[in-house]
DNA sequence: TGTGTATAATTGAGCCCGCAATAGTTCACA
DNA sequence: TGTGAACTATTGCGGGCTCAATTATACACA
């Protein structure tokens, strides 16, 4: 069981070190990337929403946004109904680079993963799926052990 | 195919946090915790060897191994075959520490991930297994796509 | 012996991340 | 109307991480 716990950690940093080759092309981190990916939309996003989509602190995205923003990709706005809110949006060169990073990036992720067939993404998917929703339900209750 | 590459991430976080909160009660990162795990040896281990078991940079592991010092739990010795290696062994507090944060830890990780069979930790495992050396073989290779 | 190359660890700069404290805004309710 | 509680975003602090440059040492070979 341990092999499992072990074998999930090393596929993860395997795909993250994929992802960060594939967007470092663009000067992106991760991080950056879905900064953008989350921002996208008619009317942007709130800092919440990205920080909810991001699995992050608001904190964190702050800083991130701050990145973004001197490096012309992503705009701040106040909302106007709620002054305490504020509105995330790509500016047009962030959705340029947007548009083009994406691409190529899901092309990325296929090729990577595709050494499973159907049958095999079905299997693992729906084992990883028993798992998350194990380790999401002892979230809830606090562990005897730990 | 994307969905399988959602949910190795997001079981990973899943884990990640259950590490996090089973080590904090010994005010441990998962880092830190692993940086002792990898220097327990009898006469101590190279921070080039704890470098590669942690998959980080040597120059992180000095940092780390810089903070486990402060706090009296690792320490350092210059090797005297070749004055360039330092060896990092376990004083008898992080020993004493470690030994009780490993048999938690170990147990808290089979309690976690306890939701499966031995089958399905068999099938999942060989899944996993075949992505990994898939991902790894892509390494070598430079990938046409990114 | 002296020199150049390779290797081990460290340092500096910079991004990623969480927690706690803070500032500004909204809203319910006295 | 005024006050306090709740909420949004930000800032300070500190750890985790990489890359590039640096220091000290080892070793091969002219």
């Amino acid at each position: 069981m341990r092999e499992t716990y072990e074998s999930i950690k090393e596929v993860f940093v395997l795909l993250d070190d994929g992802d960060r080759r594939c967007l470092q092309q663009y000067d992106l981190t991760p991080t950056q990337f879905y900064a953008l990916h989350w921002s996208n939309s008619a009317n942007g996003k709130t800092l919440g929403e990205v920080s909810e989509r991001l699995l992050c602190t608001p904190s964190n995205v702050t800083r991130v946004v701050d990145l973004l923003v001197r490096r012309g990709l992503l705009q701040r706005e106040r909302d106007s109904e709620d002054r305490r809110v504020v509105r995330v949006s790509l500016t047009p060169a962030g959705q340029q680079l947007y548009d083009q990073v994406s691409r190529t990036y899901i092309d990325s992720i296929l090729e990577r993963i595709g050494a499973l067939s159907d049958q095999e993404h079905a299997t693992l998917q729906e084992l990883l799926g028993t798992l998350k929703s194990s380790l999401q339900s002892q979230l809830s209750e606090p562990s005897p052990v730990c």
